[in-house]
DNA sequence: AGGAACAAGTTGACATGTCAACTTTATTGT
DNA sequence: ACAATAAAGTTGACATGTCAACTTGTTCCT
């Protein structure tokens, strides 16, 4: 009678939902802890580079769509990251609203050193995960992400 | 020669964990859309109406471990949700360091009535997602939860 | 019994995220 | 050409998250 998917509302921690943001605790905390023992970037100062790093001299607005994340708050961040020595910007000339973003060779120091705990911890992540199971994975999340994205229910 | 995964670090958005963060970010966004139109609640107070429903006027504490959050953050949303007249707490008799926390009436019909919801949502957000493939979406997240707790990435 | 170690909860300080209003420059439509 | 509209980026206000230090009550040890 009642389906299998009923009973995860008798328990909050079956909710998808819920299962999803504690293991997004637990990844930040990581993150966050690698990254400050390894260097003195911030989860956001690493995305952000990582984004700038497949970009030519990307805008602002650029990445935080691919960051996901408001340009307001980016705005910010990449001020301090200048402040900090780790971006250049530089006006568009074609379109002065426009800056161009670009890494610093010490940025690109600190990646280069980086890079290889970060992929380290990838792999130890998904150590127990075959290649199969990790497509299926995505797939899932993007089934999920799509339905996410609708407002309204009714 | 190169592992499929190796990919990943080409474009950083097949990091897994960019991939969850920005999942995450899409459902937050929609909880907390849901939860504002059909309710005065922010995601974390559903979520720990959702836990106190879980147990026998649980403490502080103990409601901490299972929101997986910060027990000195909980502290204060446990008062404002005490003055908005969701809560009630109540000290323990045997033990006096402990509150117990119990959900109002208010709790409880702004819960009768948003969990249907919930449920809605839920449903709509696995809707493309066999039982089968929770299953193991389950399962992975639990590997990759369980190895996002070791701290030293050597 | 009484001091050390520990658990529950609170508070203050500060970073981070979120939202709305604004300035400046481009683009569009007539 | 020029008003209306929109995009890029900034700023201010405020909620939320994070961390360290503290108080008070409990337990453990000898």
């Amino acid at each position: 009678m009642t389906h299998p998917l009923d009973m995860s509302f008798e328990k909050p921690s079956s909710f998808v939902t819920y299962r999803l943001a504690k293991l997004q605790s637990q990844l930040n905390a990581q993150g966050t802890a690698i990254l400050k023992e390894k260097s003195g970037l911030s989860l956001v100062e690493w995305r952000v580079i990582q984004v700038i790093r497949m970009f030519e001299k990307p805008s602002l607005s650029q990445i935080a769509e691919h960051v996901q994340m408001d340009k307001r708050q980016l705005s910010r961040k990449v001020k301090v990251m200048i402040r900090k020595g780790l971006l250049t910007s530089q006006r568009d000339d074609d379109d002065k609203r426009i800056q161009k973003l670009e890494l610093t060779e010490k940025a690109l120091e600190i990646n280069k050193h980086l890079m290889p705990v970060m992929e380290r911890r990838q792999h130890h992540l998904l150590a127990d995960v075959t290649p199969d199971e990790l497509e299926m994975f995505y797939r899932i999340i993007n089934k999920i992400e799509a339905a996410a994205k609708m407002r309204d229910i009714k």
